[in-house]
Formats: structure tokens, sequence, C-alpha cells
DNA sequence: CACCAGGGTGGTT
DNA sequence: AACCACCATGGT
């Protein structure tokens, strides 16, 4: 079901070559400035961050606020987008860089990092998979738009249910990064414009439906 | 003009 | 536990 899924949907969008970013620390700091925002803005804030040579933990940490702020404003929130970033980078110093973080197991890092300000669970799961390659399924509006209407409209089930049965559908994080992409590539270009799409299929030639995936599956 | 975009937080019921 | 207002810019 899931695989069938991940299949058409690759077939009609194809590869999406997330995450864009230079190094992870880039990919971690976009994950907090794409929240609640257009990428093309959080790209944006992203570029001024790397003019203004911003784009290292160490730069964030000692940044004063107001210049923070004001390279980031395209991305909006960014006064509590800036004290995100800050943290941020003081974490990443205190943890003694990335490449020790990237030491810990999955489950222990992904607690530390929903324990850091304006980190929640997407942000977490977007971070872990993106910018650590751990096999994470990244739970959004979009995934779970996608999912109640492929589903029996009405009950979806909660995100760690969702979230446990593509990981195990899909087990590896290139095919889970890319499964994740492809949703909100599809969700952008279909579902947001005809809200009251019902199995995301004959109306709207999205190249799948619910029955399709199911027949396939 | 209203509405939305690759969420998270803190307060209220 | 389920809502709610709020954060703020830039594109349709």
């Amino acid at each position: 079901m899931i695989a069938a899924l991940f299949d058409a949907l690759l077939e009609q969008h194809g590869p999406q070559g997330w995450w864009p970013a230079e190094d992870r620390l880039e990919i971690m700091v976009g994950a907090v400035l794409v929240q609640r925002t257009a990428w093309r803005n959080a790209a944006l804030a992203i570029e001024r961050l790397r003019e203004g040579d911003a784009l290292a933990a160490e730069r964030l940490a000692e940044l004063d606020t107001v210049q923070l702020e004001a390279m980031i404003k395209p991305a909006g929130f960014f006064r509590v987008k800036a004290a995100r970033l800050t943290a941020l980078g003081r974490f990443v110093i205190e943890s003694g860089g990335i490449d020790a973080l990237g030491q810990l197991p999955t489950g222990r890092l992904r607690r530390i990092l929903l324990s850091l300000p304006g980190i929640g669970p997407e942000t977490a799961d977007a971070i872990l998979g993106y910018a650590f390659d751990r096999p994470v399924f990244v739970v959004d509006a979009y995934a779970r738009r996608l999912f109640e209407r492929l589903e029996s409209p009405g009950q979806l089930p909660p995100d760690v249910d969702l979230k446990a049965k593509c990981e195990l559908a899909m087990r590896t994080a290139a095919r889970l990064n890319e499964l994740h992409a492809l949703i909100v590539a599809h969700g952008q270009r279909y579902c947001a414009a005809v809200p009251d799409c019902v199995d995301c299929s004959l109306r709207l030639r999205c190249g799948y439906s619910a029955a399709a995936v199911r027949r396939s599956a």
C-alpha cells in the first residue's frame, strides 16, 4: 500500500532532490526557517545568512539578536525563529559539533532535539531524516490529508502510528526522505488547489487513486 | 481584499 | 486532551 503509493508518486513527479543544502547545519537551520513558511522565503533567509557568513554554529550563537532577526526577516516569524537559531547554534557547540551528534542513537537524538526551543515532532524528524540520514518519516499536514483521503475518510491514525507504518513499509532513510518530499510536492501541486478533493485521483489526474493504489498493493 | 506556506508554543476550556 | 491565538513575511 505505502510502497505502491511511493512508486506512483515517484512516477508522477520524479525525484525531488531534498534536502537542498550545502551541509548538515544548513539543513537544521532550514528546517527551523521553513516552519509554517513557503520554502521560497526560507531560502531567501538562508541566502542572507550565507552572505553574512552566519551559517555556522559559532556565528549563530554569538550573533546579535537584532542582526540575526534582520537577516532572516523574509522567512517570517523572524523574532521567534531568530531565538530558535541562536539556541540551535549553542546546542550544536555544547554537543561538540554535528559529527558528535551523529554518533547518538536515533531515539535519543530525537528526544534531545525535541527538548530544544522551537523544535517539535515535524522539525525533529526532518532533521533526523535529512541531516542525519535516519530512517524516519516526517508526518506533516500534507501526509495527514493524503492518508485520510486514501484510507476511509474520517479515521486517520495518530501521527505515531502513521509514522511507524510508513517507516516499516519503506525501511531506508533515502526512501522515507523521498516519500515525504513527494507527498509535499504532490500536495502543493494538486490537493491545495482543490480542497474538496476526495481521493486525489480522477478529477485531478494525479496519476493514482485510492482504488488504483489498493489494486496494485 | 483574503488566504496560504515543508510548525511550535503557551494559555484556556 | 482538545482547542485557541499568536508569531510575520511574501506570493497568489
